[in-house]
DNA sequence: TTGACATATTCTCATATGGGCATATGATGA
DNA sequence: TCATCATATGCCCATATGAGAATATGTCAA
């Protein structure tokens, strides 16, 4: 056998750096394939090409606005890796943990009260 | 340019679902490359590759016991990739969420106080 | 020293990659 | 319809891969 494919998983997907610039600068917002050629140093063909990618593991979906395609995350797919990750993340976040108690102790809140408190 | 090496960071390396297991194996406590063998369906050299690949990213480390090599995780090296997956993580997690809010709710003291400083 | 055990390395091969470039597809407005 | 903008695809190539098999390295025990 050989590699396995960019597009077998999630995991498989984000190991390219520049596919993980594309995410992050999803992140903020929707962005069409334009916009991340000119705020990435790639050029058009690349950018396309790592959405397929992206798009092939349904780490990124996109809607067509005139000759645009607004391309968004979908951070759901995602989570296999969190998820994964998570397993080992105890060794190094004891702190997490002892929060992970403290939320767990409270009493869950309404969002209402919080915004109230803020303003 | 061709694909990244397997072995440039934690991204790729993990990137390879055998390697996923074995780190999954490891999570456990030590243990030698035989018990790997026995344990995943793999031969011996492919174990010793993998762990090769994983080492080389710091992802486990080994020390010399007699004739065989105990490896253990190194929990460390998937800081980055915890790090960068959870930026993207607050869609799908509610108990982020709601940590959150909490932080919201904190009078945000390190940049008040900079900004107090600086007038 | 020798032989057996435990692990690492070397070699070959089929396969997939990402970049560069050219080009195809698609949608718009005149 | 046509010219143009916005994206996607196809092709070529250098490069790295993971598996398989053979072999090298290293350590112990007698």
């Amino acid at each position: 056998m050989s590699r396995a494919a960019t597009t077998a998983d999630a995991f498989n997907a984000i190991a390219e750096s520049n596919r993980r610039e594309i995410l992050s600068l999803l992140a903020d917002g929707e962005a069409a394939v334009g916009e991340l050629v000119d705020r990435l140093q790639l050029t058009q063909p690349q950018v396309s090409k790592h959405l397929g990618v992206l798009r092939h593991v349904d780490l990124v979906r996109c809607r067509t606005v005139g000759r645009r395609r607004m391309y968004r995350v979908n951070a759901h797919a995602l989570r296999p890796v969190h998820d994964w990750v998570s397993t080992f993340a105890a060794e190094w976040n004891e702190r997490l943990d002892r929060l992970d108690r403290v939320l767990a102790d409270m009493p869950d809140q309404q969002e209402t009260s919080n915004k109230e408190i803020t303003r």
